[in-house]
DNA sequence: CATGGAATCTAACTAGAATTCGAAACCATG
DNA sequence: CATGGTTTCGAATTCTAGTTAGATTCCATG
């Protein structure tokens, strides 16, 4: 009962096998984040979820198919947390708070599962090309998610109307994915870290020009 | 002799054995960026050098060294660039000027030797500890280069009083260094993307409140 | 307490890749 | 054209790690 606060991540692992599982993808995304694709070696993995290399075969197929799904996890559940959160705003938010709703959900949601994040940051063009095809599909879709937060927000005026939406999507989504690189808990809080990122976006660094 | 408008970025290879020891760590950043630190395998950094694998090791003691200097070589040269454009500036250029300046020197040098910046960057977590000293060394050296800059900007006023200067130059950084993982000269130059970032830099995306 | 499926284990097989070694090819110099 | 150092190569060695097979343990159910 004490699960019931866990369960917005993740769904909530029923029977014993299903625990098991995810215990195993877990244990891939941390060792996947740290290694590397061709490092992740399945002993390793069974280390960390506290059982024998043979045992992850009877719950995935093979190496690879475990790595194609943390890959995906990864992304699903940013995306997924992100859309349940801008779903939540009252329906007359501005497109520009809109923006920076979402500039909170990513890192904070990203911050949280730092190794799904990490390891399919760091592993996106190092695994092969077959095993990137699920989680291609769900990065393009929660591109698109971010490219409309920005062409409603430069429609509604309140971008600068020679901003290029493109560039600046990425720059800014490059400078959030990188926080999970150097993010440290006990040198800024993620409220810090936040409220930084979304002064950014706002202001830029130089003061208004009076 | 053509070569001489080549050597403003590597040294010039004079001897045909440092030639060959050039080609070799030009191929391993290329397979490094692309598989990983484990995925490096010998047989494929050779055949991109259009040699056999053994021969690598007349030029490196190890694969482990090998990878060592392709890690370190990547940051040591960014680093040596954007302090020569900084040091080309006259000396009256105001610090927000001169963090402007290094924008771009970075974005420019970064994207023009893309397969080392990538190499670091993916592999700067996946690499075991002993290889990062040499590279992390130089990773800290520049670091403290931006973290005078900003300091020199804010205490000219040119900063926002309330700008959070560490989280913001991280933030920045890792704004300019994912750019190497989805820039594509293709869809934008590369002026283009320059100014887009120093716009971002001055302006934040908001247009300037009235 | 017996039983059968679910879950996990131990032992063995196999392929791939770093490294070593000694031979061969290259090439500037006398 | 010979020669000796430099550079490259082919073959053999060794170790690591994914995968499979078969046995064993766990555990809910009757």
């Amino acid at each position: 009962m004490a699960e019931t606060t866990e369960r917005r991540a993740a769904e909530a692992p029923t029977s014993k096998s299903a625990r098991t599982r995810e215990r195993i993808l877990d244990a891939a995304a941390h060792v996947l984040s740290r290694k590397g694709y061709a490092g992740t070696r399945l002993a390793d993995v069974a280390a960390h979820a506290q059982l024998q290399a043979p045992t992850i075969y009877y719950h995935f197929a093979s190496r690879d198919e475990l790595i194609e799904e943390v890959m995906w996890v990864g992304a699903a559940r940013v995306h997924a947390h992100v859309v349940a959160e801008l779903e939540a705003l009252p329906a007359e938010t501005s497109p520009l708070d809109r923006i920076l709703t979402a500039v909170e959900a990513h890192l904070r949601y990203e911050l949280l599962i730092s190794d799904y994040t990490t390891a399919s940051i760091r592993n996106a063009n190092q695994v092969p090309e077959g095993l990137r095809a699920k989680a291609a599909a769900e990065e393009a879709a929660y591109a698109r998610l971010w490219r409309d937060l920005f062409t409603a927000a430069m429609d509604a005026g309140q971008l600068r109307a020679d901003l290029d939406i493109t560039v600046t999507r990425m720059l800014l989504l490059g400078a959030m994915n990188w926080a999970a690189e150097w993010w440290n808990p006990r040198h800024r809080t993620l409220d810090d870290l936040v409220r930084a990122t979304q002064d950014m976006v706002r202001y830029g660094m130089a003061p208004a020009t009076a």
